[in-house]
DNA sequence: GCTTTTTACGTAAACGTTTACCTTAATTGT
DNA sequence: ACAATTAAGGTAAACGTTTACGTAAAAAGC
């Protein structure tokens, strides 16, 4: 068994509250005391057991995140962001998935209740109401990363969808293009498509360019999804778009690797804009042109606004996080201008 | 504040202890105040605190993992991996990152023995003799997940670099090359990068091809180095390799960018062979043929080891996990052949 | 030199559970 | 019908800390 603050004393000579002292530096001791109990200490090993502590104290210092399990490339970048940001304010965080679909979310909620932490944060987890009623009654505090709630009932950080789809769609045609289409969106998510797709549109329209569901390819932002709608693209000449917009970088890749297998060459014969600049982004061929999302950072503030108003007890706000439009070699002007 | 068992107990009107033994269906109690006891649980929305258990039971069914700060792609797969495992025995997994080089390694481990982790998983960390023996003084079981300690002096699971390095180097031999570059290996590295030069160097002279030192382009397993390596592969036409081994998938796609920037057509003027079968390498234009590391399933069988070696009281003992040649689009046989 | 304040500790309760041990009543066996 | 067993539930200690409160001695103030 390892060695308690009792066993600290008792080689010490002193008390428990006297050796508690001491390890907290909370003063009312002398040097010589000090001294002492801090060598026994270390001769015998000893650290503090944070159950204890946790219990008396009535806080855990800790965080957890609920993620999908998924393999996406920026998971690690949002995970490290919000690590350091906890490790720095003295945090643990500590890690469940909510299965695929969030089938196991209720009951990794429920994990996390007991486990006493603080806070959870949320990262791309849809909610329907009857799960926010039952989030409520756990009363813990929920932050959604990259999601959001139905009618905002929970507090978010994440990318204004809307304005990242305009800025994408109003970069493409600012380039020139006409045709350009919408790739691997999901019109019945709430949170990613339709602000995406009212984005995509928005901008044509305010450019006099009729927006054609045509163009519109619907998916689930996976690699998958971009390679069958570049494959339904192809089988449909009549479409022919000179740009495709990517509503995720996997997926954007899988169009390019269509592209690829039929010959069509990037970005001379087909712009491609992906979306999340994550980390496959850089290092594709050609590399890839996309709309960031800064996810460490992201990762980074939903952990700051947790913790601070954990401290504060004040509600979290909600924070909308700048995107960025980064050109790389995947987006030209098109072959007809 | 939330509701504790004492609540639950009052309001039932039976001790804590027969609500204890309700919650935890140890017996000893009756039908109808074990209705009545649940009934009130649930009105008054009673969790069981942890940390009150893990002090009484000694035990808190936690695991840490310990990683460097990266956002390699196959981050996400470990975790989940060991995530998943951890899951079904009920087991939590906190998570802590060591920071780059290591610089957070010893005070991350301490953090986690504070919290009375049970065991810690440690992936990618590399670690000297120091470390080893502050590790040792911890007291804690640590399993190292694609990494190995000096003189094995810790259990590990992993694959076997060596035979990796010989396979890979060996497929592209049959396939007919002679000339084969080894592309961002760190040489002073003793687990990842030594094995493989060795295994590569193995491989060449089992064929009757004779090693050369001029085709090792050292490097630290990243794009950039596979950029730079292959860089410098243009930059010395005496070399010229008609396929390069690239120590990552990273790596070989730092490489792959180069040979496009250059105009070097892949794989017909030159063959290109990762390492890891990250997420990314299916998603490469072209497929990047490589040499896969299970990654979610050595999360997996690391979860599932310290576990059952945690329950069983046994010591934990080392796996080599098998990789596997997956053949995609960048390797061919040699222009010249 | 005496009171007052400060310093340096010790005592013990509290945090929320589990569980060994005890008690009472009901059930069983004969 | 009575002893023996079992079932149902209570009591209280224990886990390892922190911390409010108490106390004795030393220091300071006058």
């Amino acid at each position: 068994m390892r060695a308690t603050i009792k066993d600290v004393a008792r080689i010490s000579g002193v008390s428990t509250a006297t050796v508690s002292r001491v390890l907290n530096q909370l003063g009312g001791y002398g040097p010589e005391v000090a001294t002492k109990v801090l060598a026994v200490a270390k001769a015998i090993g000893y650290r503090r057991n944070d159950s204890a502590v946790s219990l008396v104290k009535q806080a855990t210092r800790t965080i957890g995140i609920v993620m999908p399990t998924v393999t996406t490339s920026f998971y690690a970048q949002i995970i490290n962001g919000i690590e350091d940001s906890a490790y720095q304010a003295g945090y643990s965080v500590i890690l469940t998935h909510a299965g695929s679909s969030n089938i196991r979310l209720l009951e990794s909620l429920n994990f996390m209740v007991e486990r006493r932490v603080e806070g959870i944060i949320g990262v791309s987890i849809n909610l329907n109401q009857t799960d926010l009623t039952q989030i409520k009654a756990l009363a813990v505090p929920l932050l959604l990363l990259s999601a959001q709630a139905p009618d905002d009932q929970l507090p978010y950080v994440k990318v204004d969808d809307y304005q990242a789809a305009y800025a994408a769609t109003r970069f493409l045609i600012k380039q020139g293009h006409q045709r350009i289409a919408l790739a691997g969106v999901d019109p019945s998510d709430l949170v990613a498509g339709q602000p995406r797709i009212a984005g995509y549109e928005a901008a044509l329209t305010a450019a006099q360019l009729r927006p054609d569901r045509n163009l519109i390819f619907t998916g689930d932002y996976t690699f998958a999804a971009g390679q069958q709608a570049m494959q339904a693209i192809i089988a449909r000449p009549e479409v022919a778009p000179t740009a495709v917009f990517a509503v995720s970088d996997e997926t954007a890749l899988g169009v390019i690797s269509i592209c690829y297998q039929a010959g069509i060459e990037i970005p001379r014969e087909l712009s491609v804009l992906g979306y999340d600049n994550s980390a496959i982004a850089a290092m594709a061929t050609p590399a890839l042109s996309t709309v960031a999302q800064p996810f460490y950072q992201m990762g980074q503030i939903a952990a700051q606004k947790m913790i601070t108003s954990l401290q504060t007890k004040t509600v979290i706000t909600s924070e909308l996080v700048p995107f960025k439009l980064i050109q790389r070699g995947t987006v030209a002007v098109p072959r007809s201008n």
